[in-house]
Order: structure tokens, then sequence, then C-alpha cells
DNA sequence: CAGTGGTCTAGACCACAAG
DNA sequence: TTGTGGTCTAGACCACTGG
């Protein structure tokens, strides 16, 4: 019954895996040229693909530079990357445990300022939705938003009702962006923020800028402002 | 002479880009279950793993959810990923086409704080090197950095010259980092940042805070000021 | 021009988890 | 139990680009 036994396959994973201690181990020291997808095939005796999927997994998180024709090459720079995950407020504080509430304070239609129509590149004049709102965890300032709506965009917004449900929330649910731009910055609070947050006026705020697209069409522009302590996280 | 025209094959680009299109124009809602990688592959007229690498990708970025025998769902919040790039300081100066420099302004052996020495996992009276940098953009303070560092995971710290290549850089070229935890927040300037970054104490900079682990070693842990103004931008 | 990565295929087996 | 995703294979052709 000596039955041949038979080779488990090698999975990518660990192709991965060996590929990644080599890298730290500094066997493939950064700027290296590694082995040929065919070379590592044959080394770990497996298919061609299933060197490919783990190599490319590993270019896709940073490690690798791959060029058809020159190569792989050891990412002179490794992986310097951060996955941030932006959560529904909602979410962020559901999350956190704590019973989630908004406040719509100011709605209204507004001739942006110029910077921002700018960036957003609307006609001078154009009006949108402005809106200014207040979450709240457990009862407690969470942030305050501030945020522009391009009606022309999304029309759909005018009939909800934001009082009952937040922008924020409407929008992620009824509207998919196709590009969006993101900045994290520090700012001293103004009043408005003081008064919104109770806190000083002047406090270090944690602040979230954001645009987003659909298309060419810009949709929404949000400032979210974050009362000190606050800390966005995550995990290399 | 009439050879049968044969047929392109279909690209996971081309699935990919039909799928996200479905999701986007509402087709397939959120929390939707979507059809099976066999009826797909029949539909788009490919192979299953072609469809496979398609939704795959969509999953990585957070538009999907797979699991398996479930089937595969549409998020019900999707894609609020960000990828943020955590740059060698030199390069973020550079980046922006200014000169860099860094001032090394403290450099001894300490004894860390107790918060620190307990999310660093250390003993008590464990001494780690302490370095106070300054980053210069054009001679102009870029940020000030705050840098502890475990000789005991990195013993080749101490030959590096750290007044000619900054600690940041020499552990980016040689240390490689299994697992790090940033966090990303406001802090009004203390009398110390206000004299490095040239500022007025209690002005709102924006902190990195960043520990790296090498196994369940500590390596080192940052914290770096940016003056006001700075922006860390991505897009999503 | 030729070497290297990128992808497709058709079929197969496996792992996981819902029912 | 069984449907669905996850993966491997062996071979093939293509796309890009360095030399």
């Amino acid at each position: 019954m000596a039955e041949a036994s038979v080779q488990a396959p090698t999975t990518w994973q660990t192709v991965h895996a060996a590929a990644l201690d080599r890298i730290r181990s500094g066997a493939w020291p950064p700027g290296e040229l590694i082995p040929t997808e065919v070379d590592l095939a044959q080394e770990f005796s497996c298919a061609r693909m299933t060197v490919s999927r783990a190599l490319r997994q590993l270019a896709d998180d940073g490690m690798l530079d791959r060029r058809r024709k020159a190569g792989t090459r050891v990412a002179t720079t490794p992986v310097r990357r951060a996955m941030l995950t932006i959560p529904v407020i909602r979410q962020e504080v559901e999350t956190k445990g704590a019973s989630y509430r908004h406040s719509l304070i100011t709605q209204e239609h507004r001739i942006p300022p110029n910077a921002l129509a700018a960036r957003m590149g609307l006609a001078p004049g154009d009006r949108l939705i402005y809106l200014e709102t207040l979450h709240l965890a457990d009862g407690r300032p969470h942030a305050a938003e501030t945020r522009w709506i391009n009606t022309q965009a999304v029309p759909g917004i005018l009939k909800a009702p934001l009082d009952q449900i937040s922008a924020n929330e409407w929008l992620v649910q009824n509207v998919f962006y196709t590009r969006g731009d993101l900045a994290l910055l520090a700012e001293p609070a103004t009043k408005t923020d003081a008064a919104h947050l109770d806190v000083r006026e002047g406090s270090a705020l944690f602040i979230v800028d954001r645009l987003t697209w659909i298309g060419d069409q810009p949709i929404t522009a949000v400032r979210l402002a974050y009362p000190p302590g606050h800390r966005m996280t995550t995990t290399l």
C-alpha cells in the first residue's frame, strides 16, 4: 500500500511570510533585486501564480517595488503606510460604548467663502446648504461639524429630514463619492467651536477636513472639530 | 478563411469596474447579496479566478464583505478608509522642495515616565535613550521630535552618529518593525515645544504619536509636534 | 529584442460556516 | 450537509520596458 505521499501545496502565505522574513532579516536589503517569480516558484516548488500573489501582496503593502523587465526590488523605504478608517460618526461613538445623538444647530442656504468656492470649483454666487451639527456621545460633545453641501450634486438631500438623520449618515447611505481629499490638522478653537464643544476659546482641536466628489462634481465639504484629548488611532 | 474571431479575454479590471459601478449606481445596494463568483464568471464569460480577483480587490478596499457559504454582500458602510503615508521626515521636507536639516538638541540616557514604561512593557528603572530633535525645512522649524529608544531592541543605535543622521532616518534604514501603533491628535504647545518651534506656548500643534515593535520588543516611541498650519493629507 | 511581471484559463480540491 | 469563497496548478499569451 505504499502510496506516494503527495506534497502539500505551497500557499501564497508561505511565500509571503518567507519573503517578508528575508526582508526583515536583511537577507534582502532595501534596494536589492530579488529573484524572479520563476526562480522563486522553483525554489518553493509551486506555481508561478502563487509566487505572484505573494509578491503582489508585498508590493501593495509597500514593501516591494515591481517593474516589468526591471524585476522586483525591496523598497528603499519599506512600508510607512497606515490605513485610517474614517468612520461614520454614529459608529465612532457607539463603538466606544456610548449612545449617539446629534443636534442640528444651523441649517440654511448660504454663499460659501471664496476660498471654498474655488476649492470646489463653483461659480461665484452659487449657494450651498450650510449646516452646523453637534455630535454627542452620552450627551456630551463629541465633535462639532461644519458642512457645505452642493445640492446640484445631491438633490435628494433637500428632502432629507436632517434633524432626524445627520447629514453625515444620510450622505454615507445615499451617495457614493468617487474621490475625496482628506486633511488632518490642528487648529485653535474658534469662539463657535468653543461654545459648541464646551471648551475654552483657543484650545487645541483636532480637525478633519474632507472634500468629496462624484465624478468632477463636488458633493460636500466638511470640517469636523474634536475637543482636546481626542486621538485618531491606527495600527501599522 | 473566415476564421473564428476569438473573444478578447475579460480582464479582472473590467469586472471590478462593472461591480463598482453597480454598487455606486445602487443596482447593488448596501447589504445586498450579490451573485456568486460562478454566476458572475458566466455573466462576464470569464474564468472564476478573474471574478475572484476583482471581488477580492473590492473587498480589500472595504466595498464588499465576503464570507464563505454566506456569499458576498455590499458593505453596509462602503469604504471609509484612507491610506496615510508616514514619511521619513527628510522626504517629507524635500518633497515640498525645501532643504532638510536636523538639529540634535538633547541626547541622554534617562528613565522614561511611568506611563510610557508601562505602554512599552518595560521593567521599572529600565533606561532608554532620550532624544530631542528639531527638524528644519530651509532652516525653519518643521517639526519637533521627542523620542525614546530601547537600546536592548536596537543595540546598533549606540554606534550611530545621531548628530549626522537623524534617529528617524537611521531607524528606518536599519530596523524593520513588525508592528506599530499610531495616534494622531492635537495638543497645546508646551514651553519646550514653543521654544523649539518658535511658536507661542499653548498654540495648537498637530501631534503624531508612534510606538513601534519588533516582535514583542518595543523599539521606539516618538512624538512629533508640527507647528500650526501643518496639514497631513491623503486621498480617499 | 528579450526578460520580467501581469493576467487569463479550466479544472480541481479545500476550508469554512449556514442551515 | 452542502453551497460559497479561497487557493493551487500548469500552461499560455500579453504588456511593458531596460538594454
